[in-house]
DNA sequence: GCCGTTTTCGGCCCGACTGTTTTCAGTCG
């Protein structure tokens, strides 16, 4: 079976090769394609055996044939006839930073230099000095560019969960510069997209170079790429590229909206600008020389006669549309969170680390927190919370939050023997399900409905079954950063399942854990409204929705011992 | 190659920055 990833590779590829052959128009076409794919929810086999390949946006009569070959065949005649002409190693000359396609079509056709490491030669024997277009400062920075390929800063994405944190700290960091005022961030981490390419920061301040250099002097900086009035780019220690751009208060809105994004949304939303004759740029929305608003975001789309639209949405998936007719959905916040269902104590905690988990509760204003008083894995010893943190959570607290006894049971471990489970009160289970989503059928659970599906470590492919099983059960699926993209994917198709979502709220953690913000963001991602939201609803203390596997084997041998 | 409230042709986002340039091309996001 060939993947979506596989697909969009393939059609990224066309674009490379049909850039280096010159083409306009054409390159373009194909990278949107590839985009689009790439973020599908759902498998292309299941889009194409509905014959809806055409419903994909930016794929049309010539670019669906040549997906359907690639699902049928595993490869693309028309990409293999590329190949045929362009060596694969001009293709990584256009990987290097500062060297695009005409230039790495220059070193093919006029110098005959055919990859990296032909052109790391090629420098050394001089043989660019004189050449036009390639002074020596310009031979001096393709020599290090060559010297670190492979390890090109900025050309791995990395996971949003790794990213957030150095956000934190960079925000952090300059809004302690004295002249700074608003400060945020833009690109994929505002659109709380799975893997990020970069971090995008904006500020307004009334002395940009104070933030530069300031910006300069991070500890976490490695290298500073390029610095100009508006704008400086840096390296950080682990790789990541950071943009930082200081804009007029005046225009802050506007561009937060252009350098936030995505790229397909901008163009979607410049289109119509154009066919309301107005202009859309980083600086504002204008008729003519007038500029019409910039100074919030909300007042940049109001211009456009559309709602403000949240980032986690702007991806060219409809939003705009929906923006336009007032039908965009009433997105999940973080005070709609109030109840946590599944929260971690210490191995061996004292009952003051309820205290503690209490004063965390409190700031959160969560009404309900659901805490692990016993662990049944498959594969470990099961571990069951002191007795006394057992009493010390019955105790009723006078001004909230409520504390419920959970359980979460792994794959079998609900089968172990020489666990009294009544003693630990339980009120409902968190169920970490086999990838194969085949629990309920071969599994036998306690009395206790499972409220949540904690899915770890899931990919693509298992998402299906353990979808089934949330809906068989009436499980909400926990999501947050995990492997694969999983968690993303899997909210969306949840959603469009009507199965619940149950989003981490941070209670308990670290204060630097990106988890809750995370979380969040990828529900919001998948269009997720509070009424989508286990944590929003009425936790546990009016009736619990059973499911008919529930029922049929709630007499378990488990919870009847002793 | 895609797309459509200028729809089957003729457009295709737009500005910053850099290097190599006397006015612009290429790259990048």
């Amino acid at each position: 079976m060939v993947s979506n990833s596989e697909v969009a590779a393939s059609l990224g590829e066309v674009a490379d090769l049909l850039d280096l052959l010159g083409e306009r128009f054409k390159p373009e076409a194909y990278r949107r394609a590839g985009r689009s794919i790439e973020a599908l929810p759902e498998s292309l086999e299941a889009i194409s055996s509905r014959g809806e390949l055409r419903s994909i946006p930016g794929v049309g009569e010539a670019i669906a044939e040549k997906v359907l070959e690639l699902l049928r065949t595993g490869a693309l005649a028309y990409l293999e006839r590329l190949r045929g002409q362009i060596p694969a190693g001009v293709r990584e000359l256009m990987r290097l930073p500062g060297v695009g396609p005409k230039t790495a079509r220059r070193f093919w056709t006029e110098l005959g230099i055919e990859g990296p490491a032909e052109l790391a030669r090629a420098i050394d024997a001089g043989r660019l000095t004189g050449v036009k277009g390639f002074a020596e400062r310009k031979i001096d920075l393709l020599r290090s560019a060559v010297g670190t390929a492979g390890s090109a800063p900025g050309s791995a994405r990395v996971p949003i969960e790794r990213a957030w944190p150095l956000a934190r700290s960079i925000l952090k960091a300059l809004r302690a510069v004295p002249s700074v005022h608003e400060i945020s961030t833009a690109g994929s981490l505002r659109r709380a997209r799975e893997t990020v390419g970069d971090l995008d920061v904006l500020v307004t301040a009334d002395d940009p170079e104070a933030v530069f250099d300031a910006f300069s002097r991070l500890p976490e900086v490695a290298e500073v790429r390029l610095r100009g009035p508006t704008k400086e780019t840096v390296v950080l220690a682990g790789g990541l590229q950071v943009d930082l751009r200081v804009v007029e208060p005046a225009a802050f809105g506007a561009a937060l909206q252009y350098f936030t994004g995505s790229k397909d949304h901008n163009v979607r939303l410049r289109s119509l600008a154009r066919e309301r004759g107005l202009k859309v740029n980083e600086y504002g929305v204008y008729r003519g020389e007038e500029r019409l608003a910039s100074r919030t975001e909300p007042e940049v789309y109001a211009a456009l006669g559309l709602a403000w639209i949240p980032p986690e949405l702007r991806e060219d998936r409809g939003e705009i549309d929906a923006a336009a007719t007032g039908t965009l959905p009433q997105l999940v916040e973080a005070p709609d969170l109030t109840f946590e269902p599944h929260v971690h104590l210490s191995e061996h905690p004292e009952p003051s680390e309820i205290d503690r988990l209490v004063e965390s509760a409190r700031r959160r204003r969560l009404r309900t927190v659901g805490v692990v008083v016993g662990v049944l894995r498959g594969t470990s010893r099961p571990w069951t919370a002191p007795g006394e943190v057992v009493e010390r959570l019955r105790r009723p607290l006078p001004r909230g939050p409520e504390l419920v006894p959970v359980l979460e049971v792994e794959e079998d471990g609900a089968a172990r023997e020489g666990v009294d489970l009544r003693a630990l009160g339980a009120r409902y289970l968190v169920l970490i399900p086999p990838h194969d989503g085949t629990y309920p059928t071969r599994r036998r659970t306690p009395s206790l409905p499972v409220r949540l599906l904690a899915h770890i470590g899931g990919t693509a492919e298992s998402a299906p079954p353990v979808l089934e099983l949330a809906r068989v059960l009436g499980a909400a699926l926990e999501i947050g950063p995990g492997t694969d993209r999983f968690d993303s994917t899997a909210a969306r198709l949840a959603r469009e399942s009507k199965i619940p979502l149950g989003i981490p709220t941070g209670v308990g953690r670290d204060d630097e854990d990106p988890t809750a913000e995370v979380a969040l963001g990828f529900a919001r991602r998948a269009g997720a409204t509070r009424e989508d939201v286990l944590n929003a609803r009425d936790p546990v203390g009016g009736p619990v929705r059973r499911s008919p596997a529930g029922r049929a084997r709630s007499r378990s041998p488990v919870l009847r011992k002793r």
